[in-house]
DNA sequence: TCTCCTATGTTGGAATTCCAACAACTGTTT
DNA sequence: AAACAGTTGTTGGAATTCCAACATAGGAGA
């Protein structure tokens, strides 16, 4: 058990947490250890939603299967990395995902209910977890108002541009690096890479934009296309 | 002032709060009543990111502009709605959004460092509202994961028909209502409305679907198309 | 009933995307 | 240098979407 709370304090969930506060913390909240083998469920779908994971090691999947039984992954975590939190906390009965460990993995399982009512005044660390799951949900508002921005653009020229541009802005520069390759851009663009390749083609020709790797550079003629 | 307590009580944010401990409330947390012209902003981008604001009356819009000042509209409130939780919860600096008045409106403005590590051992509607804020962030969190896997399908049938497997799925039934009409479903799912309908159709003759504004009936044919 | 209005469905050609196959470039290893 | 793997760019035809224009249906009100 202290083993993993070197994983722990690292982890953003817990951020702020001293490792000497660990042990209690995890007392406190009803924190259980379990082991789960490759290609087992951490929890299937219809589990009451009050569960928050975080992954120790091995790694996890995140799926939902749709009303024919077809399934899609969500999400892929790595360990540090927590889920469940949005389930619980938007008071959902019960779990609409079922979550598989990938690999043997070791997860810690939190009851919502404890985190978000309990004590509250007695552990300093219960308000810094709240803040902590706050904060991990509204970055993920951010991102995902982003790429549904990005998203929602006709083409891919469109696409790419307000990404672009997004990216222009948060690094403040007209120059700037993107945090990924190609194949991963087009992805999160919902746009296919080859296509993508090409508008970045013809908007070096057209003196637009400079490229090279991840590297990239806008010139400043836009006004709105 | 007091005018206002009907509309607060009944707002998400304030859900479970009795209108005789509102005066404390926001007294408590330094609520500040606003009014704001049409067209006139409520705040810009670049204020310190810790407001959060609730609309009164009115309505207001949140605006985002790009690198180049190509501005998007994010959203538009309505009375009883609130904005700028996200950014304030994220950890943000700065707002990267400006919010403007459509109307005459009437906002309240909240600061969100009070709301979130004062005092929340002394007024008992301080964890009420932590968890109004914190379940609102987790439903849009819900809400985004459903449409980004909507709008990541390749084609237009694809998108379509994720999206009323998913209906069929919460609403437990292959026989359902939407809850918008075929132009508001097509923006949501990121198509056209008359390729949506196309689609429609072709389901309709292939046997597989049956819909009568918005109502619609699968077919149980389905395993992966 | 008739008219108006809105929501929905239909259609055809232009524009765009998709997909597969391949080419060019880069960095690494032998 | 040569071989190799991985990333990025190019291309052409099939599939799909986009867009405008029009058709149809149903409801509200005169």
């Amino acid at each position: 058990m202290e083993q993993y709370f070197s994983i722990l304090v690292q982890c953003p969930l817990f951020s702020g947490i001293e490792q000497e506060d660990m042990k209690a913390m995890l007392k406190c909240l009803g924190g259980k250890f379990i082991s789960v083998s490759k290609g087992d469920p951490v929890f299937l779908e219809g589990t009451p939603a009050q569960l928050v994971g975080v992954v120790l090691s091995g790694g996890v999947q995140v799926v939902q299967d749709d009303y024919y039984g077809n399934r899609s992954v969500l999400s892929i975590l790595q360990p540090g990395e927590s889920f469940g939190e949005a389930f619980s906390c938007a008071g959902l009965e019960n779990m609409p995902v079922s979550v598989f460990a990938m690999k043997d993995s070791q997860v810690l399982l939190l009851n919502c209910g404890r985190i978000l009512t309990l004590c509250s005044h007695t552990c300093h660390f219960h308000s810094l977890l709240i803040q902590n799951i706050l904060k991990g949900l509204a970055q993920k508002n951010l991102a995902f108002t982003q790429k549904v921005r990005y998203m929602s653009q006709k083409t891919t020229k469109e696409k790419l541009l307000a990404y672009l541009f997004d990216q222009a802005k948060q690094q403040g520069s007209a120059e700037f690096v993107v945090p990924c390759e190609r194949q991963a851009l087009a992805d999160y663009l919902g746009v296919e890479r080859t296509a993508m390749s090409a508008e970045i083609s013809k908007l070096k020709k057209a003196g637009l934009l400079d490229t090279k790797g991840s590297w990239f550079c806008l010139k400043h003629v836009y006004q709105n296309n």
